[in-house]
DNA sequence: TGCCTATTTGACACTCAGTGCCAGAAGGTC
DNA sequence: GACCTTCTGGCACTGAGTGTCAAATAGGCA
């Protein structure tokens, strides 16, 4: 029937299923007082295998944050050539941010638990520095240079770095404020604010 | 003499001596491939103590990072009231980047260390993320605002991620360009490109 | 100087993350 | 069914980091 053969079709799911229960411990006993051993335990998998799939247990709560590169970059290509590069960024964040099927209050509870997590912080970061990379070619198309030249390339990061860390700042304060702010308004005030303070 | 016992006169320099070695064996081996083991031996102190003083192997490369947040706030404080805040941000940065003392060859090696390894690059901008709580009170006062302000609070962070943001830029071209480019100048091209771009 | 107290050190044992390896199980192909 | 490929689980290992405790050492005091 589909292409795909049954390796990958168990391997999603089996992601899936290990992610569940991953959380669900995390969420119980916290991150770090979580072992592989717990996990692997509740999944009914080994523990090689556990390990085999994610790698890190960052990895298991930030995993899907990688592909979230892709995603970003596609929505950029999306916006109007004739926005503003700034708008074109925040309206960006503003829709990856208000993509459907995400559980507010699981959101909240994971999103307290990655800023109370230093090395699970520390790994957001690194994702988002992978997203810079993957912002350049289309930021620089932007501002009207090859992704070849070297000031381009750093005026690209440069706006890049600024509009990730308005993500960030927009992020921390609407898990600081338990989420009763709407994180559009917080990207919007944060986008605004560095706009008007250059 | 001093006031200061030989407790913490010794815990000083064997801080310093442990330093200066590990960063040898770091240069010379990798970070990555040498352990506390190595690091022990070669400085004539035990494996738990050196694990005492520093807690983390990346903590020995990026001990000091820690207290430039206190300096940092310093040298922007020290700047003009009547300076706009975007340019007080990049002189603070730039002072900073000046100050004398390091061996640029010794800093464009360790640089190069940090930017190719995850675990360092990551713990860096952990750091930074401290600056910019350092930096919040100081930013809200200049923005007028005060620091209990939610509003001025979010718009002080932005603006600290923004410049942050510009500095990590400016260091990683300015490494990838194995220093030929002076920082001052990939500093103030990076925080003219985000005044421009927004 | 000798004694007492507080701090530091080194050694040992321990938990846990992460890697390498290998035999066996299970999917895919002819 | 035979054969190849991929995945799994188990085992052993290295290395980071923590807790504990006895021995060593500094500072203060008689």
């Amino acid at each position: 029937m589909s292409s795909e053969g049954l390796w990958s079709r168990t391997r999603r799911t089996a992601i899936a299923e290990i992610t569940e229960v991953a959380m669900e411990l995390f969420l119980a006993k916290g991150f770090e007082a979580t072992t592989f051993d717990d996990i692997a335990a509740a999944s009914g998998v080994s523990r090689r295998s556990v390990l085999r799939y994610f790698g890190t247990k960052e990895d298991i709560v930030l995993g899907r944050l990688a592909d979230e590169g892709r995603r970003v970059r596609t929505v950029l290509a999306a916006r109007p050539d004739d926005e503003p590069l700034w708008t074109a960024l925040l309206n960006t964040m503003v829709t990856l941010s208000e993509e459907p099927g995400v559980d507010r209050e699981r959101l909240l509870k994971v999103s307290e638990m990655m800023y109370g997590t230093p090395s699970l912080r520390a790994r957001s970061v690194e994702k988002h520095l992978q997203w810079q990379t993957d912002l350049i070619p289309e930021v620089a198309r932007r501002l009207g240079g090859g992704p070849d030249d070297d000031l381009t390339t750093l005026r690209a990061t440069a706006v890049i770095a600024g509009a990730v860390a308005c993500l960030d700042v927009a992020g921390e304060t609407w898990t600081r404020r338990k989420g009763v702010v709407p994180l559009r308004d917080l990207l919007t005030a944060a986008f605004d604010s560095l706009r008007d303070a250059t």
